[in-house]
DNA sequence: TCTGGGGTCCTAGGACCC
DNA sequence: TCTGGGGTCCTAGGACCC
């Protein structure tokens, strides 16, 4: 079927512009506080003012100047280029350019920034994929084509940096990977057009790091086998390649050698939803461990009702000095919507690492189901609160996505092991100590009439 | 080497079913 | 109950992305 089709691309002069903010959260604070506008800014995550705990989120390229990198720890960006007291503001005169600003993270506001590049974005296609906070894809074909794309982009560039405050770059290409290297080439605040017929010289001589689904791993081990550009990972024998790295190897061989199937399609719902946390050292205390996993518990559950997200799987991630990195899952017979449920499950699994040193801990929900959102939407459910005020309006408990018990009779999901299923058998494991207190039973009997297929979408 | 927080997809192996 | 094979579901871990 493929030989019949223009090879490697998803359709005949398919035209794809990757958009990626530069330096995006330290440009949002420059936008903020113009003050900061040239100064070497460091925005940290799980940075507190005056702490050397965290990492780098974003530096922007006047700090980058002097080393510091993203995912750099604080404390080692911190030698590199240290912090600005703000006393000295006044006689940093001589010293200023050998320090840095730092700032937390302040992800509400980026969000909200983000949400007016997005807006401008969505103008432009129809055809619009978020990838993240500050990068997307658009399928331009129809709207733009390749005539004039150049100028197309420059537009586009002036646009959200005349009406956003901050700086986008482009990338435009027949194929979303070789979008996604083009928009990297002349950052920041530059543009990069690869024709169709160009994309293989386009990626011959970058390194391979730069391919899409080439980490720091993978890019070790094609080293090992001589393969250092993205043109020499072009010719590689793809048996070779998927003898080591699986399917992947034949799918970074393809991506190099400008080959991508995939069509620009809208992100659909999120997967999973997770919260994490990390202690400031290591802890082993029980109860601290047991606080912080309710809280974590309790946010993610929180987040998922405001989403209108069900979940059948309910997780942890416990990460170990050094960092060792440990999950745990457990699924229920059904999709709920229950805040202590996850608490209770999320300390059951906890249990495990009790007296074990833990620098940081995870909770994560997946197996997720959103059609009861649609349900309660219908049945006169309150969405007048609007997704983000939803938190504040609704005061202390957040039970407001408790499943409606008519509907599917659902809403006595408390026990997630019912002795109903009949496999009870084999099945003492942990369903009794799992939460003692919910005696509850689910009714796996029924039919699933809306047919609920979460089951079938894992994996 | 001593690092955050949010995700995605893939793989391997075990349990279970027919 | 020792003998084959296929399929699904689930858990855990790994690599990757931003």
């Amino acid at each position: 079927m493929d030989a019949a089709r223009l090879p490697g691309t998803a359709r005949p002069d398919q035209v794809v512009a990757h958009v990626d903010m530069d330096c995006f959260y330290a440009a949002c604070e420059q936008r903020r506080d113009p003050d900061l506008a040239g100064e070497p800014l460091v925005v940290g995550m799980g940075y507190e003012g005056g702490e050397t705990h965290g990492a780098v989120a974003t530096a922007s390229y006047e700090a980058r100047a002097y080393g510091v990198e993203s995912a750099m720890a604080i404390s080692e960006a911190l030698e590199r280029l240290p912090r600005r007291a703000d006393a000295d503001d006044a006689a940093a005169d001589e010293d200023a350019e050998a320090t840095g600003i730092y700032r937390p993270v302040d992800m509400d506001y980026y969000e909200s920034v983000a949400a007016e590049v997005k807006e401008i974005l969505h103008a432009e296609s129809d055809t619009v994929r978020e990838v993240s906070i500050d990068e997307a894809y658009l399928d331009i074909t129809d709207t733009v084509g390749w005539d004039g794309v150049a100028e197309w982009a420059s537009e586009l560039r002036a646009t959200i940096e005349s009406e956003v405050g901050v700086v986008a770059s482009v990338g435009v290409a027949p194929t979303m990977s070789a979008a996604k290297v083009a928009s990297d080439r002349e950052k920041p605040d530059g543009q990069v057009v690869v024709e169709p017929g160009e994309v293989r010289t386009f990626f011959a001589d970058l390194p391979v790091e730069e391919v899409h689904g080439v980490g720091p791993v993978t890019a070790r081990e094609l080293a090992e086998l001589g393969i250092e550009t993205a043109g020499d990972l072009a010719e590689a024998d793809p048996e070779v390649l998927e003898n080591r790295f699986g399917e992947r190897g034949r799918e970074i061989r393809r991506y190099a050698r400008g080959e991508d199937t995939r069509e620009v399609t809208p992100r659909g719902d999120p997967k999973s939803l997770s919260r994490e946390s990390a202690f400031t050292e290591a802890v082993e205390a029980t109860d601290e461990k047991r606080r912080k996993v309710t809280t974590l518990a309790q946010a993610v559950a929180d987040r998922a009702g405001r989403k209108g997200a069900r979940y059948q799987t309910v997780g942890i991630k416990v990460v170990e000095p050094p960092f060792d990195i440990n999950t745990r899952a457990r699924s229920l017979p059904g999709p709920v919507a229950d805040a202590d449920l996850v608490e209770s499950i999320a300390l059951d699994l906890l249990g495990e690492f009790a007296d074990r040193p833990v620098r940081k801990l995870g909770v994560r929900v997946s197996n997720l189901d959103f059609s009861a959102g649609e349900q309660a939407s219908l049945t006169g459910f309150e969405s007048a609160t609007g997704g983000g005020t939803a938190e504040s309006a609704a005061g202390p408990d957040r039970t407001e996505l408790e499943p409606e018990p008519t509907a599917d009779g659902q809403a006595s999901l408390t026990a997630f092991d019912g002795d109903g299923t009949g496999a009870s058998e084999d099945g003492t494991d942990a369903s009794d100590d799992a939460t003692p207190e919910t005696a509850g039973e689910v009714d796996t009997s029924e039919q699933d009439p809306d047919g609920q297929a979460s089951l079938g979408d894992f994996g």
